[in-house]
RNA sequence: GGUCCGGUAGCUCAGUUGGAUAGAGCAUCAGCCUUCUAAGCUGAGGGUCAUUGGUUCGAAUCCAAUCCGGAUCACCA
């Protein structure tokens, strides 16, 4: 990558120059700005001080040597104000094009032999997915797709956590009010049935609360009185206990909300190497409390309690076992990565997770590296944003929840008015239509929502929907639908050698865009940031569309321009192609 | 109160291992379809980078203080 050889070529001219060793962090490299003539800059105002001259002198020596150097890729070079810029010869931008133009692999990293898990998606079983899910979702599928192009291999992982007093008072509520109907008797989606008498349970509980304190009740103890939390608690105890009719209603519920999962789960693409359920793991760790009680790592309080102090490292006291022996959520979490760690033997485990837990995470880890295990260094909490609405953060309570399949299925009624409006798919079949607007409806809201960095909140605004114009996922769609159209016309012919006949500036513009795409999955990887990579495709889609309304590839000048800009044409949808489907978005050949 | 995160154009966001005149998209305005898809292209206007001070050749970026917003600090998960 020209980046790399430009940094290893300086540090050898400087050795041979000045006979000083310098590092590539002791300077550096960027692209040249459009309003000075080169393509990428060397910075000279950090070697001045090392070097005692000033920033032209050096400047001009580095320049000239540069040149001169053997192989050297660099024609021309000048110097403004302390920044050496440097013009690459055409002939090293031809001859990525010639090696990769029609490689699929382009830009991935070939395998390193090391595992990382991503947990990601891990929803409650008493309601349906919401705004939030799907940034969560598209984050870890998309984490793990650039991960993997940089050459990991990966387990995608989902935490279920299908037991716990949530789920209870969906049962109750169904055994209240539901008179044994079902999802398929009312023909609702299984995970909007049940969430539907987590609703019901709420209104009841309020209603029941309010009750008692007109009774002259005071509120905290009416909470605590109301005959349904009672019974939802009394539930959970006899779950717990195994009690064959609770169990039983328990599975259905759960299999009715798996099947509405599955249905969004595969609409929006997300899948799983392997799924966790609570309800097998939440008796995991407690063996750990014991052997953190013998290593000291964990001390027992007189209640019977135990706890870790973790003041010294600026945290608070944790419990990490209840007085009555039971396992808290940290226990599992600590349990759980140890089974993860003993299955898989990965290098690094990502929890895709919402910031509010941060602190939740940084105990994790830290309780893991003080028990020693060897799972602990390896824990990434790849913390996000909450997705807000202009008027604050989404509450159930208040209704105020975008639920995920009437943002998708809004989003596709969109897409299709919108392609129908334009009219250029007359001749698509019914069948060919509807994935056509599954593919762009889908594509604008992953791009919605990957486009952002991870750890900022972002605002959605349900008034104005989901944009198709400008940074987009349906821009960049359409940019290499009219490739591919170009495409269908003509195609690179074989065996043809482009020649080194002076690019013009759009022409060098995009090859200079193309190269940079392996250094941008490396960044993207190492950041654990899909943003970049949506940033890219829309700027290589920008870069190609002005390339496009200024010169015909069809039409060109010579066969040799021709040839050339085939192959561009060729590199950049193959590039578009692969950038998008890291971020799992796929585009269509036509739009 | 402790800890952590954020504040950049009217709106949504880039840019923060310190580098050239702070960039995109939306919105607004003015142009461009007899030529490969106008979901596009070209241009214009729009900024006290929250505030103040410091570090230096150079600060949106680093440091300190202050203001504003958010998260978290459960024998919930």
């Amino acid at each position: 990558m020209i980046t790399a050889i430009l940094k290893d070529a300086v540090v050898a001219s400087l050795r041979e120059l000045y006979g000083q060793n310098f590092s590539e962090k002791d300077f550096q490299i960027n692209q040249t700005k459009p309003e000075f003539e080169g393509d990428y800059t060397v910075v000279l105002f950090s070697l001045v001080k090392a070097l005692k001259k000033s920033p032209d002198a050096i400047g001009s020596e580095l320049g000239n040597h540069l040149l001169q150097s053997k192989n050297s890729v660099f024609v021309r070079f000048n110097i403004i104000k302390g920044f050496l810029n440097l013009s690459v010869a055409d002939s090293y931008w031809i001859g990525n094009l010639e090696k990769n133009y029609n490689e699929i692999c382009y830009g991935t990293k070939a395998m390193r032999g090391e595992k990382v898990m991503v947990e990601y998606s891990s929803p409650n079983t008493n309601k349906p997915l919401h705004l939030g899910h799907l940034r969560n979702n598209f984050l870890g599928w998309s984490i793990a797709a650039i991960l993997k192009a940089a050459g990991y291999d990966i387990v995608k992982t989902c935490i279920v956590n299908d037991r716990g007093i949530h789920i209870c008072k969906s049962m109750i509520a169904w055994k209240l009010f539901a008179n044994g109907s079902t999802p398929q008797s009312t023909s609702i989606k299984g995970d909007h049935f049940v969430g539907d008498y987590y609703v019901k349970f709420n209104n009841e509980y309020k209603r029941q609360v309010a009750e008692l304190v007109a009774k002259g009740i005071k509120e905290d103890e009416a909470e605590k009185e109301a005959p349904i939390m009672k019974a939802a608690q009394q539930m959970l105890v006899d779950w717990e206990a195994g009690k064959p009719d609770v169990i039983e209603l328990w599975k259905s519920m759960n299999s009715w909300v798996y099947a509405g999962f599955d249905e969004t789960y595969k609409r929006i693409g997300s899948d799983f190497d392997k799924v966790y359920y609570e309800s097998d793991t939440y008796l995991l760790g407690k063996k750990l409390v014991e052997d953190g009680l013998k290593k000291k790592v964990f001390i027992e309080k007189d209640d019977g309690s135990v706890w870790i102090d973790l003041t010294a490292d600026g945290l608070d006291e944790k419990i990490v076992r209840r007085k009555d022996g039971t396992a808290v959520y940290i226990t599992q979490d600590i349990g759980l990565a140890v089974e993860k760690y003993e299955q898989y033997k990965c290098s690094q485990s990502i929890y895709v997770v919402g910031d509010e837990q941060n602190y939740h995470f940084k105990v994790l880890k830290l309780i893991c590296q003080k028990l020693g295990l060897p799972s602990a260094d390896g824990i990434y909490h790849l913390s996000y944003g909450m997705v807000e609405l202009p008027t604050g953060k989404m509450k159930s309570r208040e209704g105020t929840v975008v639920d995920a399949d009437d943002l998708v299925d809004e989003m596709v009624s969109i897409a299709a008015n919108h392609t129908q409006e334009l009219g250029k798919v007359k001749d698509f079949t019914d069948e060919e239509l509807k994935e056509l607007y599954e593919t762009i409806s889908l594509g604008a809201l992953k791009f919605f929502l990957l486009r952002v960095d991870p750890k900022k909140k972002m605002i959605f605004n349900p008034e104005e929907s989901i944009d198709f114009h400008g940074f987009t996922g349906p821009f960049v769609q359409y940019t290499h639908a009219r490739i591919r159209s170009i495409l269908r016309k003509e195609f690179p012919a074989a065996g043809y050698k482009t020649q080194d006949t002076g690019l013009l500036p759009l022409e060098k513009e995009l090859l200079i865009t193309l190269e940079q795409y392996g250094t941008i999955i490396e960044q993207a990887a190492f950041e654990h940031n899909p943003s970049v990579i949506a940033t890219y495709a829309f700027n290589l889609a920008k870069t190609f569309n002005s390339f496009y309304t200024e010169h015909s590839v069809t039409n060109a000048e010579s066969d040799e321009k021709k040839q050339l800009r085939l192959k561009l044409c060729l590199f950049t949808a193959n590039s578009i192609q692969s950038a998008m489907a890291l971020l799992g978005v796929k585009v269509p050949e036509r739009m």
